[in-house]
DNA sequence: CGTATTGTTCGACCATGTCAAATCACCCAG
DNA sequence: CTGGGTGATTTGACATGGTCGAACAATACG
């Protein structure tokens, strides 16, 4: 019925799973009528009915000339989350200040369920605005610096968790998809303490990224990401990983001191 | 049963308003277990814990060491949202052009079922950060700037119906309440083109807020706020007015020109 | 070891989510 | 103004499946 995974045996609420798909559908694909979505998701115009009325009058939806779109509850409450992150809390100013240096784009990342978040980008007044990079978009973990980064960090239980659910996903020619080949970078990454993107993500792009270290385990990740026109030579070799690393540092420091003091 | 507004009759799917019960719970009371949970909504573990297996396996709840929050997917979602809007899309840049000028906090906000959305707030390195302002909440449109200049140009069905579903709210001694006084206000906001907040959101801070103009109607506002000790005389009371209509301008003028390249 | 607490499974009942069909509202074409 | 077509909404009836209680498992604590 449902043509979502993990649709296994387990308890679950069925007409939750209906009202996720008319949201899932209306964020990807647009604003539409009863009747499309009724099409798209095979069900009846009188059931997406029930639910659109459900989640508009909670604000998890709206009408909008004819046509629903998910309703801006779903902002506040995406929002609310990302403030409680420690690593958005005491990361943005010092993410601010390395994109001042750089002029570069740099990003800050959390993982859930074995995918990147990212919660904060900025900087990058000379860069080229890339459309599929925003705020908020999901990532599989082995395609981007902070990706690797975190899984670098991982123990193997975690590892073989994380690349069984969402694989080694290809993005470009350069994307590490050999478990081999990913268990030496891993590696590698755990010695010089960053990690490197060279276009695994988007062609034409690179970047650096390192760990932010909470009490227990990584937090999340800094990275910077810019044009491999620029992002390249002694630069891309040891400048950048420095600025990073030290950025990281920063956070890590920031974030420590507060939880100190919260008690 | 359900403690919320407009339970009235009409169709609707139950279980669809326990899960979002669910991560309300959860975002205004922080993380809780299962047992937790079914005490406050008062309903059975058993459920609870079935509606949360189905947000976890979408990625809407997520449990952190034994305790469930909201997924990151509303994040996503969210923020989707967000890029769709023009008056996001085309005002950032313009919104932090103003706050680099003057030191102050610019927003952009839009309506949504009769309450205002901050979108994006910048600027305000000399501010003080004050908790509760900040993007993603709702606010009632009578005590801002922003919502009032929203509210001046409605029709007046549109104005009784938001008015009598969210009332006048005080917020602060300021806060207009009296309805014959806020259609005063409107009337001047219309007049001047602009609108102030003296002190009616919260205590201290004083604001000045314009329409962005779409094809049909206001798309949204931009508003500059501060602390009352550097909003007052001249400055209040036409050079800021005179910025932040220019402003407003200046985003009116991307949309539109944006609208007629999209045919 | 027991005891308390919370999470999870299971079975059964009946509320309720679902659909089909009928009705209504709206828009155009003629 | 009329009629046909489209999409939204209402209604009623059926069976799914959401719900709870009670039993069970897991864990923590003394």
């Amino acid at each position: 019925m449902s043509n979502h995974p993990a649709d296994d045996g387990q308890t679950g609420i069925k007409s939750v799973d209906t009202s996720l798909d008319i949201v899932e559908t209306l964020t990807t694909e647009g604003p539409m009528t009863i009747t499309e979505l009724a099409e798209v998701l095979d069900r009846s115009p009188s059931n997406v009915l029930a639910h659109l009325r459900t989640l508009e009058r909670r604000g998890f939806a709206v009408k909008e000339n004819d046509r629903y779109r998910p309703g801006l509850r779903y902002y506040e409450v995406g929002n609310s989350i990302k403030e409680n992150y420690p690593l958005y809390v005491h990361g943005t100013d010092p993410a601010d200040e390395l994109a001042a240096d750089t002029g570069e784009y740099v990003w800050l990342m959390v993982v859930e369920q074995g995918l990147g978040y990212y919660l904060y980008k900025t900087g990058g007044e000379d860069a080229v605005e890339s459309g599929a990079y925003t705020t908020g978009s999901r990532w599989r973990l082995n395609a981007t610096a902070s990706g690797k980064v975190v899984l670098a960090h991982m123990d193997d239980d975690e590892l073989d968790e994380v690349l069984d659910a969402h694989g080694l996903h290809s993005m470009t020619p350069n994307t590490i998809t050999d478990r081999d080949a990913l268990e030496a970078e891993l590696e590698t990454i755990r010695e010089q303490g960053f990690a490197r993107d060279r276009e695994e993500a988007a062609v034409g792009i690179r970047g650096v990224a390192a760990p932010v270290r909470g009490l227990d385990g990584v937090i999340g990740t800094v990275s910077l990401s810019g044009p491999a026109s620029r992002i390249e030579g002694e630069y891309f070799q040891s400048k950048l990983p420095q600025l990073v690393t030290e950025t990281a540092d920063i956070i890590r420091i920031k974030h420590n001191g507060a939880r100190a003091v919260d008690r």
